[in-house]
DNA sequence: AAAAAAT
């Protein structure tokens, strides 16, 4: 089923498009000739994958096959996963030319890794075997191969000599192509970015001689702004801190000069680590894999989509990436890993195992990357990150290149910062905690009782109210193919509660939380993602870092308790410069959220309800004279906000009156969807607000 | 009276 036929390789034009950076920033070469974006080139010009390919040939790069992956992929993915897990499956690696690929990875001095004969310089850890205790061999490396603390570089004597001595190191040379795996990784793509958008939004960027950043994308459509920033702030080689809130293109921001910096410098001393490795142990599956860039992310649905763009900039490359994450077979991971692992994502507590297995050695992991830093604190992993970072073999800062992507930055990731990057450079996109313009904002009063008709109405909605028309950019589009609407609830039970009852309304709908199997979670990500179920119902799982291409609609059934919460889940939509809206069901339960909401509101330039503004009013003032009790601080009194004037047009109040649930037929919108009834009635005051204090 | 993440 995902063997789609594609007419338009979108995503191989954005990988080919960002090849054409390196006549940006000047040291492109290549023919001189601009890259042509699909929408301006020759209508008569075949459009399959292999055209688009040499297209990008034609016009040069010379960042080395920044797209590539290992044409070892068998692209055997057809449902995505096999048992759950990925099937990677690789047939004869990176055999594309050459005899095929020693199935046991660098261990041979043939195939395409090897020919080079085994030297003394690449045997500088020769005696070394894994029985050897770590600090000893910590101790060792420094003397042992001088050269490679120099940042990103990989011992450029050795890795220079490597080169001269077998073409086939060269990692800057393309593969070959392979049509079934561009299909497979290059199908599915972002479109219909809102450039305008993107002169708007400010942009901050400070440190020591920060380079400057990319003018121009020469009108292809990959705007990314953080790309344009980041980008040549890692290609000079500087750590980076970057604050970006969402729809940000963080992956490509960070994969596509690293990788291209691998590209140019080659495997250096990772690969005959990995050698050496394999040779000690002489044994399949007992080699250790000594990864030459890490990402780390906070949930394993961000891993894999990290890693599926990783092997999208593979694509043709000798790079080798990996992904390791709870919930699925180790050993189906730790069979992945021997295949070679030279760009690694992972999420935090399965590679600390990996590392306790003396599967992952991270002494030559050059590039280091944090993303959704922020969360991975919250979540309660600076121990784990620690522990990797700076408690195993990790070279230090200031010698491998550290990048920081969060979408805050408050104290704790302040110290992080500190204590993990070297003279770095602080890019602020948009501003630090807030949201993006993209995203319409509206806040409704929905009592719980009421929530799920609502939902229903808002589902079915076609029209837009009249007295808000000027302030919705968009309608609420009906769920479909292209018009995905993500629905967020605040426990598992809801979520799974939620869903049945949409599916039993007829609709297509799936959900995903914590407690499904790693394989279900996946398999709903995917049936959302292919618009199979456009409809998604979720709990925090799914609020950070997922980047889902057409999400015009994010709903909280739930309000969160957090703020940061809310913007992450928020910022599922309005992506890549997008237009997106956002709809929030507010209630007396969600008073302790009131005032950073209508913060947040105000700050984004949204209309904010006057009950909400009454309703923080009276919070603030309530907190200030009765002193901060937070659990407790709201749910008195907040009936009388909900009695707005009637017919305000600032008013959200929910149509829906007093418990009565009749939601209106068959899409027969009432035409007062944000609704401005005024409260009709009882409610039931629950009191308490926060039960865990968050 | 929560979610997430290694087992």
């Amino acid at each position: 089923m995902s063997h789609v036929v594609i007419d338009n390789p979108h995503g191989l034009d954005q990988q080919l498009a960002a090849l054409d950076l390196n006549s940006a920033d000047g040291q492109g070469g290549g023919t001189g000739r601009r890259y042509i974006p699909p929408h301006l080139r020759n209508k008569d010009a075949p459009k399959n994958a292999g055209n688009a390919y040499s297209a990008g040939r034609q016009y040069g790069y010379s960042v080395a096959p920044v797209n590539l992956y290992s044409p070892g992929w068998d692209g055997g993915r057809s449902n995505g996963f096999v048992n759950g897990y990925h099937d990677n499956r690789t047939n004869g690696g990176f055999g594309g030319r050459g005899p095929p690929r020693n199935d046991r990875g660098f261990s041979g001095g043939e195939g395409n890794w090897g020919g080079a004969p085994r030297d003394a310089a690449y045997n500088s850890f020769g005696g070394r075997n894994d029985q050897r205790s770590k600090s000893t061999f910590f101790n060792e490396r420094g003397a042992g191969s001088r050269g490679r603390y120099e940042r990103g570089g990989f011992s450029s004597g050795g890795n220079n000599r490597w080169s001269e001595e077998s073409r086939e190191e060269d990692w800057s040379k393309l593969s070959a192509p392979n049509e079934r795996l561009e299909n497979e990784l290059f199908s599915a793509s972002n479109t219909g970015i809102n450039f305008e958008k993107y002169d708007d939004i400010p942009v901050d960027a400070t440190g020591n001689n920060c380079p400057p950043h990319i003018e121009s994308f020469h009108d292809v459509d990959m705007g990314e702004i953080v790309m344009k920033h980041a980008i040549p702030i890692i290609k000079s080689k500087r750590d980076l801190m970057a604050c970006a809130q969402t729809g940000s293109g963080k992956t490509a921001a960070f994969l596509l000069p690293v990788l291209s910096q691998i590209y140019q410098e080659g495997p250096g001393d990772a690969l005959q680590a990995a050698k050496s490795s394999g040779q000690d142990n002489g044994r399949y599956g007992r080699r250790k894999q000594y990864p030459i860039a890490l990402v780390l992310a906070p949930t394993r649905e961000l891993a894999l989509q990290i890693y599926d763009e990783g092997r999208k900039f593979a694509y043709r490359s000798r790079l080798r990436p990996c992904v390791v994450y709870g919930g699925a077979d180790i050993g189906q991971q730790i069979r992945e890993l021997e295949r070679g692992c030279h760009l690694l994502v992972a999420t935090p507590g399965r590679l600390v195992d990996m590392m306790e297995r003396g599967k992952i050695g991270l002494d030559y992991c050059n590039f280091l990357i944090l993303d959704e830093a922020d969360r991975m604190l919250d979540m309660g992993f600076e121990p784990q990150i620690r522990r990797i970072v700076e408690q195993d073999t990790m070279p230090p800062k200031g010698i491998r290149q550290t990048m920081m992507f969060s979408a805050t930055f408050p104290k704790e990731i302040q110290i992080l910062a500190r204590d993990f990057l070297e003279d770095y450079i602080f890019l602020a996109v948009g501003r630090v905690g807030s949201t993006s313009e993209n995203i319409t904002q509206k806040v409704v009063w929905v009592e719980d009782g009421d929530k799920r008709s609502f939902l229903l109405d808002l589902l079915n909605a076609t029209v837009i109210p009249s007295e808000v028309q000027e302030n919705v950019t968009e309608a609420p589009e009906k769920p479909g193919k292209e018009s995905l609407t993500l629905v967020f609830v605040e426990t598992k039970k809801g979520a799974d509660a939620l869903e049945d009852f949409l599916y039993h309304e007829g609709y297509a709908c799936t959900s995903i939380h914590g407690d499904r199997s790693q394989r279900d979670r996946e398999e709903a990500l995917h049936q959302f993602r292919s618009g199979r179920c456009p409809i998604l119902v979720a709990t925090a799982v799914a609020a950070r870092g997922l980047d889902i291409s057409n999400v015009k609609h994010v709903i909280n059934f739930d309000l969160p308790s957090d703020i940061e919460e809310y913007v992450h889940r928020i910022g599922r939509t309005g992506r890549v410069g997008n237009l997106g809206l956002a709809t929030s069901f507010f209630n007396d339960k969600n008073s302790n959220i009131t005032k950073d909401l209508l913060d947040i509101l105000v700050e984004a330039k949204q209309e904010v309800p006057s009950w909400l503004e009454s309703l923080a009013y009276e919070h603030q003032h309530k907190s200030t004279t009765r002193g901060r009790s937070k659990r407790f601080s709201g749910g008195f009194g907040a009936r009388d906000y909900r009695q707005t004037p009637g017919g305000s047009a600032n008013s959200f109040s929910s149509n829906r009156g007093g418990g009565g649930g009749g939601r209106s037929a068959g899409g027969s919108f009432g035409g007062n969807f944000y609704g401005n009834d005024g409260y009709g009635g009882n409610y039931s005051h629950s009191g308490s607000v926060d039960w865990w204090g968050n």
